[in-house]
DNA sequence: GATTAGCACTCTCCACGCTAGAGTGCTAAC
DNA sequence: GTTAGCACTCTAGCGTGGAGAGTGCTAATC
């Protein structure tokens, strides 16, 4: 009967619902009624869960592949199953010395810290692994500085708060003077130091401008340069490892399922698009039709966000079936997200005291 | 009979071949000796046509997948065709437009080009791509520049004539000021400016150690991360684009096949040992067993090397079965390293005059 | 009234055998 | 030297049928 539909699920229910479920996600294969007795103390007899498992299909948390297969958990089920009755997982100290050791080694780069990010994630959770570059739109200028390299051509370099460097090389036709760019660095530095990229564009530009005019070209190539180099185009990047991972699912052992995937995970715009509006520290899963690609609707995102000195930058995540070990991956997920905070936070502070602007 | 070996081909032999060829590669089928006669106008029957395909078997040059198939060639047929049958394909002026003008459009950074050299390759070859990123041992100093970001903190920035802009932020103990920073950066210019990366740590250390003494435990870190920054790490950077592209052939439609391919695809090492040796500019082929890594003898992999103002530093290829469209692709992968060669080389000349040691 | 045993039914999976088709090698004729 | 013809071989595809798993329903039991 539809009445059935929205009522609570009582104590004997949610038992059965997450008996099916861990099951289930350790299988692969549809669950019956007797191997729910069979394997869960739960003193019922098979008949009994068996009504309860119709109960449940027609509450909509559990589905049957076809007419006389065990029960599969619905997109609603995984839902009910990770918000009420899975026991999380603790990461196993040898989990945790990994992920920590294996990051900790490559301290330096930002880019490389990214890298071996996704490829522990991979790695350990078994699953692919998408990692968001930070987003630099948040970050501050530190410091700015123009190197003459030749006549008509100037190196521009940024560093941010974030500890990111950014170089360009910029041509322009005419002349300008290793004096005059050594002063037009103590102008920029002093006037956009703290400024965040993405107010680069405001009144300030007009501000600056007063202040250059005297090198016009130079000024508005140097500020299509900056603004370039800002913008979305180079910090959208997407890190995915592991990739042929998701071969090890029975779900996507047939080709047909499983290439829609893998073409997902070499456009990075659409990955990006995935983990882009996931903005907690905390581990975040989207569950099957939950996710906005229409060609994931059988899949599960994992993700956490990370930040640099306490401002979220960026989002971490694996991608999985719906049939994803969620105990076990989201803590891991949240606690890498939490060492690379750590380490990117330690890098941007690197050299964080004054600045000396000679 | 075993005499028949290393002998040479008459012409109905190789008008043979090639025909078999040109139609395996075509229809991914063992071609049988009426398909040749019907299809190729040889003016043969299809009995003589069998006999001299078991002479052709008995020499190397095809294979029978099994007993009552048609024919199919061997690495030594492939190998064959390719330096003797084939008709190579000119380049469409469609092809030509677009590998240039898209490749045109990114002319800015480095990297980027990098990428879309992978992708446009990719797209249009339909075979997965790889390119090897510039290999920067044989680069030149063009600018090394030190900037002082805070008390314990310096940037040390490298630039090749290659057109490549290296950044790493050095802490080390102990103050330094910015006047010796400027000091110290002219005198790194002076001495390193032309030598090779590679030829970094030869006797030219000794050399400079003497003027950086004063800075002794500076200068040790510096050079370290010289080093490091121009190790091979950082620069064996390798791009892949389209790995998917293999699951539209036949024989990869397996995922037993079709899984040691996307794994060696995802292991850089692994592909880079494949591309590295290759270092013709001209498209060469290895197939099937004539490439080193095992997991592939059932692939081939057409590369072009490609160089910045004529020294080569890397390497462009794609992958796919032995049945690959050599033809077709040659010319292509040739004509996109040169063209990648012809807008690097461009890049580096960017401000390639006097540089200002002020 | 809730639970359970029993049973008929349904659906999938897989092994089996069969046929059609494609291609061969060999022999004998041209 | 070439070709027609034929017997033979091997594969791919299809339909059949039984085994196995699991269900829903009914009737008996607690």
């Amino acid at each position: 009967m539809a009445s059935k539909k929205n009522q609570p699920l009582d104590e004997r229910k949610k038992k059965i619902l997450k008996a099916v479920t861990d099951d289930y996600i350790l299988s692969a294969e549809p669950v019956g009624s007797r191997t729910v007795a069979k394997r869960y103390q739960l003193g019922l007899s098979s008949a009994t869960i068996r009504n309860e498992m119709a109960d449940l299909e027609e509450s909509g948390y559990l589905e049957q592949p076809h007419a006389s297969a065990g029960r599969v958990p619905s997109d609603l089920g995984y839902r009910y199953y990770v918000d009420a009755l899975m026991s999380v997982q603790q990461l196993s100290g040898g989990e945790v010395d990994l992920i920590y050791s294996q990051m900790d080694h490559h301290q330096q780069e930002l880019e490389m810290l990214i890298h071996k990010t996704a490829k522990i994630l991979g790695q350990i959770t078994k699953y692919p692994s998408i990692v968001l570059a930070p987003q630099m739109q948040t970050a501050l200028f530190r410091h700015i500085q123009l190197v003459r390299l030749a006549p008509k051509t100037i190196l521009l370099l940024i560093v941010t708060d974030t500890g990111y460097v950014e170089n360009k090389i910029i041509d322009f036709e005419g002349e300008i003077s290793s004096e005059e760019l050594d002063h037009l660095s103590v102008v920029l530095n002093k006037k956009l130091r703290g400024i965040s990229l993405k107010d680069l564009n405001t009144v300030l530009l007009n501000d600056l401008h007063s202040e250059m005019i005297l090198h016009d070209h130079f000024y508005n190539e140097a500020i299509k340069v900056l603004i370039k180099a800002m913008s979305k185009k180079s910090n959208e990047r997407v890190f995915v490892d592991g990739a042929t991972k998701i071969l090890e699912q029975p779900e996507f052992s047939e080709i047909q399922k499983f290439k829609p995937l893998m073409n997902l995970l070499e456009e990075e715009e659409r990955l990006y698009k995935l983990l882009a509006d996931n903005s907690k520290s905390s581990a975040q899963v989207k569950i099957g039709h939950e996710n906005s690609d229409e060609e994931i609707h059988d899949c599960s995102v994992i993700t956490s966000s990370y930040e640099i000195a306490g401002r979220t930058v960026g989002v971490i995540g694996v991608l999985g079936p719906t049939r994803m070990e969620y105990a076990r991956v989201m803590p891991i997920v949240e606690y890498t997200a939490a060492v690379l905070s750590e380490l990117l936070t330690q890098l941007s502070r690197r050299g964080h005291g004054r600045i000396d602007s000679g």
